[in-house]
DNA sequence: TATAGTGTTATCGG
DNA sequence: ACCGATAACACTAT
């Protein structure tokens, strides 16, 4: 599920409930997820501490935390959410993986915990474990983030070799926030084929592709999520383009299960 | 039972 | 050293 737009609602969520609550607690013993931390070595950097602000940049979110502390950042991989639940049992379920299946009170897959001292906690939950929790992540070697990102910076990113320009929206260090979805909705909305190489982009393909990225990700943030695109309504055996009705074809491009519309998109 | 999956990264070959 | 392709990672739902 998660990709720039979920992301930003979970460090929205984050930044409503958590901050300013006092850390009394962590559970940091599920050692894949917490990699390369050491079973205890992220309650001890951080008990006693309050997270005081929530950051994100492209799928990276992180927090500040209190008296010079190192910085928390969580990362949702494939499957992961974040869900606060409060002492009295109301809870904050900051996401839709699977959604509907989860029950309210049900933490079977909670990988990593901060517990409060009023009795409430955070949890990052994540059926799949393909999330991450670590200190003070290398935040430096992600490109600009898609929400932000100007014309001249997009040019460098839809430049150079011959790889397919799905492949390349998709590169953290040069763009970030893109994922599988919002490439295949960036593409459709640009009228351009996913596997076309990088090095026959156009000048006028890559304005048409600029804006898109700013119109899908724009789209998705106010909808609550990638879900509601429209590419994403319709990738699916069956689907069709919603702008020509045209049947949608799917393939591999850059090692991900691609649709695109045959009709427009050549 | 076999397979696919919204992300990242190590590894291999060119 | 760079680029691109692929497999692996861990786990669940279909």
């Amino acid at each position: 599920m998660p990709e720039l737009p979920e992301v930003e609602s979970a460090r929205s969520v984050i930044e409503r409930a958590a901050l300013g609550r006092v850390i009394a607690d962590v559970d940091d013993s599920d050692s894949y997820v917490c990699r390369p931390h050491r079973p205890g070595e992220l309650r001890s950097a951080l008990a006693g501490r309050k997270l005081t602000a929530a950051h994100r940049r492209g799928k990276s979110m992180w927090c500040d935390t209190s008296e010079d502390g190192p910085a928390l950042c969580i990362h949702l991989g494939m499957s992961g959410k974040i869900v606060i639940a409060d002492p009295g049992g109301g809870e904050i379920d900051g996401g839709d993986y699977w959604e509907g299946r989860r029950r309210p009170g049900d933490y079977r897959w909670a990988r990593f915990t901060l517990l409060f001292s009023d009795g409430g906690r955070m949890m990052l939950v994540d059926p799949r474990r393909l999330g991450r929790v670590r200190l003070d992540p290398p935040v430096e070697l992600l490109g600009p983030d898609a929400t932000t990102i100007t014309a001249a910076q997009f040019r460098a990113v839809v430049s150079g070799r011959s790889a397919p320009v799905k492949a390349r929206l998709m590169e953290q260090h040069r763009i970030a926030g893109i994922g599988n979805l919002l490439a295949d909705e960036i593409l459709w909305q640009a009228k351009v084929n996913p596997a076309r190489p990088i090095d026959e982009i156009t000048p006028r393909e890559t304005g048409r592709l600029f804006r898109a990225v700013h119109s899908a990700v724009d789209a998705a943030i106010a909808g609550g999520g990638v879900h509601t695109l429209p590419i994403v309504a319709h990738r699916h055996a069956g689907g069709r383009c919603p702008r020509d009705g045209a049947g949608l074809v799917q393939g591999q491009v850059g090692g991900r299960t691609t649709w695109w519309c045959p009709k427009d998109q050549d």
